[in-house]
DNA sequence: GACCTGCTGCGGTATG
């Protein structure tokens, strides 16, 4: 391959792998030679010992990752004459028949299609499988603490089952807070030990952080319409910074939003054009159709320089090409996803990544609450940069029994089988496989709840088959993911596909609407076939995607807090930042931030908590379930028309009680958020909102830590 | 005040 030496993570996982040590997580950053490192000693090992079976597979998370490293499987089987297969959704029926037939050589494949197998090819799988000896997992980071990380692990230990011998675990990872807990996910309470091999990547960084205020507009008693007042802090003013800084050049902007990227993608091309500079913005999201996606990126990989406003989507390792400079709308939900999307950037030896950071802040008005003073998306930027630069990154929470996809799974077992007794369904899901929290009466009530819906039914004899109903889900294509997605409608124009929106939020017949950055007019509606017909237009309107609350983890809200008692102003910020952060910093002292963590504003009581997003939305049902009228404000709550000894009493009196947090969920406003929830006994959806969205250990230290530190103040 | 991911079998028609 013309290569010159092996690198570190290479010669350990090689030694590792061929010495037969047992599972093993490789950790390094992407395009550290992570892939090579798992699958050197992987084809070694099946070179030596070809049989008539897959020996080994390869999940990763996406479509496009499968093509890329199949293409580099392929070039390093080569000369080992090891066939590489792959198979996910636009892989060709006939490919797949190919396969079944004649199995061989390494699969690559989606947990989405390993689950299709359970449920189409099961009369296949002990031929295909029989001599699995390698489970190389991708980006395992991007599976743990979500359903479709729990499926897959039950996916595997289904599969791995059908071998003779188990096979090997290798997972491949970006660096995350805690490695040890990503050895304990690809283990999943087996026996076995785990090895782990971490790559390090230090780069230099070169970061800045630009801040704008936006004045509100002022509005004139009897004068009508407002006026809008200085200019410099608008969307005009940050897309004009972002066209100086980057035009003629290859970048990526990441934003939060879907909306507003296309707002300000179709905002930068008009900048671009009066200012008779060629429109380079392009934007790609997962609301674009692929046609779309794909020309974006053919054009990233172009010598034509163009920026790209961007989601996630592009923040895993597709191959973009060279990228000289990441920007970053507005601070991401997580360091973990700084880390990832700054290390797009400068990928050269030597280079820097270069990061510029662009916050929009608000100007208060008078009678706004305090907080509002704080500059919150600024100290959260800050923060971030500073928890980067620390070394700090978030460790992804793996403590859900995930019951919507244990329903999934018993409907895909009783699929496989044709019929299964409830003993056997409940080792084969709970006890070998990765729902081992559910207890035996919890999985009773949760098949007597499917009977009652008709998902499966109990016969004469005893075992358990599918019903009617359970019958239509898992014939119906939308069976095999484990997540749930909501109901969209297809934007086409001229007969090609520009992109989806939700039906919540469709713009009406003769309405406009920007998607894909260019403008639309919408000319007509098809609810049967959810079909929206465009035409180009002048006229625009960013879209509106349904969205939620991104988690945000203590350590985040615990920076912002340091950030606003001390003096030091960063380096990286820019004068208006620098400028916005002594505001928030006098804005936090006459408050008193240092002193206490409540606050009266009219008639309210204020406490900033500056923790996790759960322990708040936890605390907040405890105000609730107390009879206060409570709101989540993100670094704190408010307790409307109170007084601070109450909301004093109600945290001292939670700290001494001994709650499972069950009598807290009846005050949440919604429950069902997985796929199958709405299949669950009562009781077992409140478990599961309890596991997974709050944070019960974590509120009451909290609540213990206000405590006390008003004790100490009073005593002194 | 959020983002992302995945998917089968079929019947029809065109091509070799």
């Amino acid at each position: 391959m013309g290569w010159n030496q092996l690198r570190p993570i290479q010669v350990d996982a090689i030694s590792w792998v061929l010495d037969g040590r047992g599972d093993l997580v490789i950790a390094a950053e992407t395009a550290g030679g992570k892939t090579e490192a798992a699958f050197l000693p992987v084809i070694s090992r099946i070179a030596e010992n070809q049989k008539p079976s897959v020996q080994a597979i390869y999940v990763g998370p996406l479509k496009a990752l499968i093509n890329d490293q199949f293409s580099r499987l392929e070039d390093l089987c080569r000369h080992a004459e090891i066939a590489v297969h792959r198979w996910h959704g636009d892989v060709s029926a006939s490919a797949k028949r190919k396969l079944v037939r004649s199995p061989t050589g390494i699969l690559l494949i989606t947990p989405e299609s390993i689950e299709s197998l359970f449920v189409n090819r099961s009369q296949h799988l002990a031929r295909v499988f029989g001599s699995l000896e390698f489970v190389v997992v991708d980006e395992i980071h991007s599976f743990m603490g979500t359903e479709r990380g729990t499926h897959l692990l039950s996916l595997l230990n289904r599969l791995e089952s059908l071998s003779s011998t188990r096979p090997a675990r290798i997972g491949l990872s970006a660096t995350i807070g805690d490695m040890k807990a990503a050895c304990e996910w690809l283990k999943n309470g087996q026996s076995t030990q785990v090895g782990l091999i971490s790559g390090t990547g230090e780069r230099d960084l070169a970061i800045i952080v630009h801040g704008y205020l936006k004045k509100r507009p002022v509005t004139i008693p009897g004068a009508g319409e407002g006026f809008p007042g200085d200019e410099g802090g608008d969307e005009y003013a940050i897309a004009m910074d972002i066209f100086q800084a980057l035009k003629g050049k290859t970048n990526l902007v990441f934003g939060n939003q879907k909306g507003k990227l296309e707002y300000y993608t179709d905002l930068l091309n008009r900048i671009s054009i009066g200012n008779r500079y060629p429109p380079e913005f392009l934007v790609h999201h997962g609301s674009l159709s692929k046609q779309v996606r794909q020309a974006a990126e053919h054009d990233m990989r172009s010598d034509r320089p163009s920026t790209t406003l961007c989601t996630n989507t592009l923040e895993l390792g597709i191959d973009v090409g060279f990228i000289d400079s990441v920007g970053q709308l507005d601070p991401p939900f997580s360091v973990g996803s700084l880390i990832q999307r700054m290390g797009r950037s400068g990928r050269t030896e030597g280079a820097p990544a270069k990061l510029r950071f662009y916050i929009q802040e608000v100007e208060p008005e008078p009678r706004s609450p305090p907080w509002h003073n704080l500059h919150l998306s600024l100290l959260q930027a800050i923060a971030m940069v500073e928890l980067l630069v620390e070394g700090w990154c978030e460790t992804p929470q793996v403590t859900s029994p995930q019951y919507s996809t244990l329903v999934q799974q018993i409907l895909s077992v009783l699929a496989q089988t044709g019929g299964i007794g409830a003993q056997e369904l409940y080792s084969v899901l709970v006890r070998k496989g990765p729902f081992k929290r559910v207890s035996v009466d919890d999985f009773r009530m949760l098949l007597q709840s499917l009977g009652d819906r008709d998902l499966l039914e109990q016969m004469s004899e005893g075992d358990l088959i599918l019903g009617l109903r359970g019958e239509r889900i898992v014939r119906h294509y939308d069976f095999y993911a484990a997540f749930a997605t909501p109901e969209e409608y297809r934007i086409v124009s001229d007969g090609r596909d520009i992109g989806t929106l939700p039906s919540l939020y469709l713009p009406q017949v003769g309405h406009h609407l920007i998607l894909a950055g260019k403008r639309w007019k919408v000319v007509s509606r098809d609810d049967k076939a959810k079909l929206l017909v465009v035409n180009k237009a002048r006229g625009a309107k960013a879209p509106k995607f349904v969205g939620g609350y991104g988690d945000i983890d203590a350590n985040i809200r615990c920076k912002m807090l340091e950030l606003l008692v001390q003096d030091e102003v960063p380096t990286y910020l820019d004068r208006t930042a620098a400028t916005l952060l002594q505001t928030s910093r006098s804005s936090a002292s006459q408050m008193g931030i240092h002193e206490s963590s409540f606050f009266e504003s009219g008639q309210d009581i204020i406490v900033l908590t500056w923790t996790s997003s759960r322990i708040n939305r936890t605390l907040e049902l405890v105000g609730r379930c107390a009879g206060f009228k409570t709101i989540d404000i993100g670094v704190g709550l408010v307790f409307e028309d109170c007084d601070e000894g109450r909301v004093q009493n109600l945290l001292h009196d939670y700290t001494t009680l001994d709650s499972s947090g069950m009598e807290l969920v009846q005050h949440a406003d919604v429950l069902a958020f997985e796929k199958y929830d709405e299949f669950l006994p009562p009781l077992l959806l409140a478990k599961a909102f309890v596991e997974t969205r709050l944070d019960i250990r974590g509120a009451r230290a909290v609540a213990a830590e206000l405590v006390e530190a008003t004790d100490y103040r009073v005593d002194s």
